[in-house]
DNA sequence: GCGGTATAGATAGCAATACTATCACAACCG
DNA sequence: CGGTTGTGATAGTATTGCTATCTATACCGC
């Protein structure tokens, strides 16, 4: 898996930024800098002065890449459903019955990142971070429809795609594939941050992961 | 109902303010013309400047009530769910057969709001749409830690805590009663958002409420 | 090696945002 | 009538968001 991913190349719509931040080495610093910055601070504390500083270079020569930060934001969410898919596609591959297939794609979805496979310049395990309490934030401002033609939710509504095909597998007649994927998604990345400041939200017990099983469960239960 | 709700007032927790615009007619103004203002522009674009000149005010003023406009989402926030609480509990007043209850909850919690109860200052159609579109806003910030240690959250728990108790007279041995509450809530808001702006994620047919039935549908079978 | 082109760093600047401070005026309060 | 409180008016500072200009460098084709 290593090995093939290590290969993997994700195309990002060209809209989201104004130069490719792939081709260069100073696109590559932008990446991997907004990565760490955005995990340590946050997007609000976020600004493309405070980036150029981390990265040694300056405000200028980052805004030569993306327009402003929500651009570079969608950029970054862009790129992690496209790794997503790209692992979903191996954790399916020769698996046969459906309900293996849902429950390895639930697992895939709302569990943590924990290992950086380090084939990139990109962190995993801090986008995956970065994701669960920031990506809200790219689809909840008044720009969503403008960023949806702009294609940058194309890999995400794949992913969503993929997983009610699954659904449809196993029971044709269920009417709300889409909606029981998305709750599962976005409830996942809700409750491991709810976990981590408002426990009072969660019910975490010690040592199993209670989300993974939380929203197994309830996706079998509800398409019966 | 409306003549009981006339009477209510939401306490709200001191520390999201630095005056309690309930006690003045300034006060007031800048609660109703925040609502009409984020509803119209969203948070993004929201200033305490934009706000001033909106209620024949000045920026300086308004920082006399709070501090910045995350604070003043949080008391927006937190009002809407102290209203909340209180239709909740007149929904569930004199039922007693525990599905009903929760069949009624739920309802209340995913539906939209769709009538001005105009008991007061505060227009909750407009406010409801706030908070589906800018409520997790204030939880996923760096800032949500302090925000809790402040109240910030009170009302929101009460009400997860109500609908879980609920939930532990139907089934006591459920293991995760928050978790399917706050993501039946949260999923509520999301599933409205993307309706109106990625339809491709959702499931809408025409006329019924996917929302409200998707929700009762899911909570039910996942309870038992 | 030479001239052209693309890239990035350095610097400056401007408008908007996020706040704070000061002062003056009016209401109201005892 | 004098003191307090609340608001408006104005100004000012620091930061943010973004653009423009200039220079140095590297590399690319010839």
């Amino acid at each position: 898996m290593q090995r093939l991913l290590s290969k993997l190349s994700i195309t990002i719509s060209d809209a989201v930024y104004l130069k490719d931040p792939e081709t260069s080495d100073l696109g590559r610093r932008i990446l991997t800098g907004s990565i760490d910055l955005l995990d340590e601070i946050g997007l609000e504390q976020f600004t493309f002065r405070k980036l150029g500083k981390h990265i040694g270079s300056t405000e200028a020569s980052i805004y030569r890449y993306f327009e402003n930060k929500h651009k570079l934001l969608l950029y970054l969410v862009m790129w992690y459903w496209g790794w997503m898919e790209y692992r979903l596609v191996f954790t399916l591959a020769n698996v046969e019955a459906p309900e293996d297939r849902l429950r390895r794609a639930i697992r895939l979805l709302t569990e943590q990142v924990v290992e950086d496979s380090s084939f990139s310049h990109i962190n995993e395990v801090k986008l995956n971070r970065i994701v669960v309490a920031e990506s809200l934030k790219a689809y909840l401002t008044r720009e969503v429809d403008a960023d949806n033609k702009d294609g940058a939710f194309a890999y995400y509504k794949q992913i969503v795609g993929r997983v009610t095909g699954i659904i449809h597998e196993i029971n044709p007649t269920f009417s709300y594939p889409h909606m029981l994927v998305t709750t599962v998604v976005e409830g996942g990345h809700l409750q491991r941050h709810f976990a981590d400041h408002l426990p009072g939200l969660t019910d975490q017990q010690e040592g199993q992961d209670a989300v993974v099983t939380f929203f197994t469960d309830l996706t079998f239960k509800t398409i019966r």
